[in-house]
DNA sequence: TTATACTGCAA
DNA sequence: TATTGCAGTATAA
């Protein structure tokens, strides 16, 4: 046996096994206190602790004292303060008597008579006072007011934790505490409430939720022994034993650790599993970790797996791709009873942005964190496809493994629960269950690829590059920056070099600010100063992009294939995204150039030809179907060219009608906005014309704004934005967004409802032709041609008939547009028919 | 190394 | 008050 322990080695190793370090957050910050930060010195009531009679158990951490406060030496007595006292009366709650209220910085930062927030310093500084306060205390709960509490709050936990800790991300959370034996909610600070009168029914809304936790019993602080739920073994009959075991359970969730990402490269193994079949216990086992199993146990184990995986067992992943891509490659398993992804149903129960990772899910529902040990190996090795799993001790792998699993199980049963309370949500846990599954075989599937071409493109595209970059690099422009600045500029540089080249030295205007102020350097202002210097910047920027962006990415394809992912679980408006390698989504159509490098490369499989089939002009007519304007049903009924009319109207092509008016107008844009951004390009164009065409849509359309107006009524009252499968989106919406999310988002859910229904009938008959790609409201095809009139045929019914039957809030009929390749045609050349 | 800004591509 | 995404490069801490 050669490897890292022997097995009677491993075996004792067990018997201490790596303590998963959790960081304490109670500590003083080594060497930083009030010395440090000064604020004491300036104040009126330097260094205040605490007020309130507390009787509810609750401590309030605010940011820090303002002017009044400091006046008055007692916290929460300004504006701001007043609001949430008020708030807080309206919930028969007093903030001094029910409460106790600190702040984490204890003195009032200023800026010459104003206040100001607190620096990063100075709230490290502080810290340790309202430590000792809650120590003292031992709040049942604790509320934290606003961004600068929640920084303070978890500044030391993990790496997932701390990496977003804004606001947004942490409000409406309870979370348990087992450092301080409490219950953490984070809410906005009322002051953000009463500057923005909008964010005002959020506010109340949170503190209404938060102040309800308290008239509940106390929720049981929980057991921190997790670990203690994982068992490993390296003896080969456990863990057969184990494996049949699972095959008969109801429920399994299972996870891998793997040498990689993703499986496609050459010799990438998965090194050690990890399943748990009840939400107490967890079980994980070394895979092809080296020196553990001879080849004959490995193999016997792998048939084993593959049995489980293919048995009835209900099987549940923290991300279906990630499993289901790997069991395929490994063990071959193709039609496995996949049940449950927590990963989308973490996205489809809060859409919040970086919220559904298994190490953020853990920490807000049980505060614990693991893996410490494990992460420096799962890092990927410079300039290498694989990480270091395999040099990982092999009891924190195991541990850490059968974690991942337990805790995907107990978040199932979680969610479970939860979807028992908001059973609205249930239709769109099945559709994104169903549609994830979809979602990975595209992923596995794969998109084929022109290597030799797309060497050629890349070669010819480097040339002229190159050619160009040494044209702008002899320029009198680059002398001149030459002698200032000895050095070359580098013409990439769009916050330095650039700017200060065109707008300092050559003393261009800037016409145009970034979104942070600064002079732009964008295609639009490169195309309006319309030299050749500027020209041949623009034409190096579009060459580069071609090459870096797309071309590297084919470059970089396995066997003619790229694998890019379709993810659920990103959009907040519960559309598809594509990443990794590439975004799939984002290939270059509108400009010639670009298309042709890009989109010659993407071809059909060998013998088949592409196909293409778009929803046509889709989200005109979910907004129909939406809002049920009786003049857009009758438009749409007619075929009359929305677009064209208003274009006429303005005297602007079909094209901007489209794109900047129709769209921007029902999107929330107004005339204003819109004939700003098509003054350039109409300069003859009148304003009153646009505010004329603008009155006429929306009296043509009164339906349509009437039923947006309503979608932001009903947020106002409920607080989210309901869409059709039950889907939600929630939390503070501006208006725009109010607006956009439901046409957005259920465009895509009509498309993925109809991937899901076309895959069932392609297994049922065996098709040979598969969906490669994905794109809002397309899909594209690698087709047998036997069998292209007969997808074509399934795909017209169920993407125009069989989805207005199902599915009643569609009331007006989808159409499908199609494009083919020729044989062994690229996706450049496909033409209607 | 890591985070942010800028740019540019799609629907 | 148009929105939703991903990725490459530059730059600063």
């Amino acid at each position: 046996m050669i490897g890292f322990f022997s097995k009677k080695e491993f075996i004792k190793n067990k018997e201490n096994s790596l303590s998963i370090i959790r960081k304490t957050a109670s500590e003083p910050i080594e060497n930083l206190g009030c010395e440090q930060c000064g604020l004491w010195k300036e104040v009126k009531s330097p260094k205040m602790m605490v007020t309130g009679k507390g009787l509810r158990k609750t401590l309030i951490l605010a940011e820090c004292p303002g002017k009044s406060e400091d006046e008055q030496g007692i916290q929460l007595v300004g504006q701001a303060g007043q609001a949430l006292r008020k708030a807080l009366e309206e919930l028969n709650f007093d903030l001094d008597r029910d409460f106790w209220k600190t702040n984490v910085v204890a003195c009032r930062p200023t800026e010459g008579e104003k206040n100001r927030t607190p620096t990063d310093l100075e709230i490290k500084c502080c810290r340790h006072k309202w430590v000792v306060v809650v120590k003292e205390l031992k709040p049942d709960f604790i509320f934290l007011m606003g961004e600068k509490a929640v920084k303070s709050f978890f500044m030391f936990k993990g790496k997932k934790i701390r990496e977003d800790l804004s606001i947004s991300r942490f409000r409406k959370l309870c979370i348990p505490d087992l450092e301080f034996n409490t219950q953490v909610i984070s809410l906005y600070h009322p002051s953000y409430a009463v500057r923005n009168p909008d964010v005002l029914p959020t506010f109340k809304r949170d503190l209404k939720w938060a102040v309800n936790h308290l008239g509940n019993k106390r929720k049981q602080i929980l057991n921190t022994d997790f670990e203690s739920q994982v068992s490993s073994s390296t003896i080969f009959e456990e863990v057969m034993q184990r494996i049949k075991d699972a095959s008969k359970s109801e429920y399994v969730s299972i996870d891998y650790e793997t040498t990689g990402l993703r499986p496609f490269k050459e010799n990438q193994e998965i090194v050690s599993i990890g399943f748990s079949h009840c939400p107490n216990e967890s079980f994980s086992f070394p895979f092809c970790y080296p020196g553990i199993w001879t080849e004959e146990e490995l193999k016997l184990i792998k048939n084993q797996w593959t049995i489980f995986l293919e048995s009835p067992a209900k099987k549940i992943v923290h991300s279906h791709q990630m499993e289901n891509i790997w069991s395929r490659h490994i063990f071959g398993s193709w039609e496995n009873e996949w049940y449950w992804d927590t990963m989308v149903v973490a996205h489809i129960l809060d859409e919040r942005d970086k919220f559904t990772s298994l190490d953020f899910q853990v920490f807000l529902h049980w505060e614990f964190e693991y893996g410490e040990e494990i992460e420096p190996f799962k890092r990927s090795v410079l300039n290498s496809n694989f990480n270091r799993m395999k040099e990982a001790p092999l009891d924190g792998l195991l541990k850490y493994n059968g974690l991942d699993a337990l805790f995907t199980r107990k978040l199932f049963d979680l969610q479970q629960e939860e979807l028992i309370k908001q059973e609205s949500l249930v239709p769109a846990v099945a559709l994104f269950n169903e549609g994830v599954k979809c979602m990975s075989e595209m992923e596995y599937i794969g998109i084929p690829i022109d290597s030799d071409c797309c060497k050629q493109t890349d070669s010819r595209l480097a040339l002229e590059s190159a050619m160009l970059k040494n044209k702008l690099e002899k320029g009198e422009e680059a002398n001149l920056f030459q002698k200032i600045h000895q050095k070359l500029p580098n013409f990439n540089s769009n916050s330095k070099d650039l700017p200060e080249l065109l707008f300092k030295i050559l003393k261009y205007k800037p016409v145009k600010k970034t979104i942070k102020g600064k002079d732009s350097v964008d295609e639009s202002v490169l195309q309006e100063l319309n030299t050749d210097l500027t020209n041949n910047i623009l034409r190096v920027r579009k060459l580069n992009k071609i090459r870096n962006t797309y071309l590297s990415a084919f470059l970089d394809s396995i066997e003619n294939k790229i694998h890019p992912s379709f993810n659920l679980h990103l959009a907040r408006s519960f559309r598809s995204s594509s990443s990794n390698p590439i975004n799939f989504q984002n290939i270059p159509k509108k400009d010639k150039d670009a298309q042709k490098a890009t989109r010659s490369v993407v071809v059909s499989s060998p013998g088949n030809l592409l196909g293409e089939v778009d929803f046509g002009g889709h989200e005109v007519r979910v907004v129909c179907s939406l809002s049920k304007d009786k003049n857009l049903i009758k438009d749409l009924q007619n075929g009359v060219d929305i677009h064209s009319l208003f274009a006429e109207m303005m005297g602007i092509s079909r094209f901007d009608s489209k794109n900047q008016f129709v769209f921007a107008e029902i999107y929330g844009s107004n005339y204003f906005a819109i004939f700003k951004n098509l003054l350039p390009l109409y300069p003859k164009l009148k304003e009153n014309t646009v505010k004329k065409a603008e009155e006429e849509l929306w009296k043509r359309y009164s339906g349509v704004r009437n039923w947006q107006l309503n979608l932001v009524e009903k947020y106002k009252k409920t607080g989210h934005v309901d869409m059709p499968w039950g889907f939600k989106r929630r939390g503070y919406l501006e208006r725009n967004k109010i607006f956009n999310t439901p046409v957005q988002g259920s465009a895509f859910l009509c498309l993925l409802w109809s991937i899901i229904e076309i895959n069932k009938i392609k297994k049922k008959e065996k098709w040979k032709s598969s969906i490669i790609g994905q794109i809002h409201d397309s899909m594209l095809w690698d087709i047998n041609p036997n069998e292209k009139d007969h997808v074509l045929k399934v795909c017209n019914k169920i993407m125009v008939e069989d989805i207005m039957k199902e599915n009643p809030w569609i009331i007006i009929p989808f159409i499908t547009e199609w494009k083919f390749s020729d044989i062994n045609g690229s996706w450049f050349e496909m033409k209607n028919e």
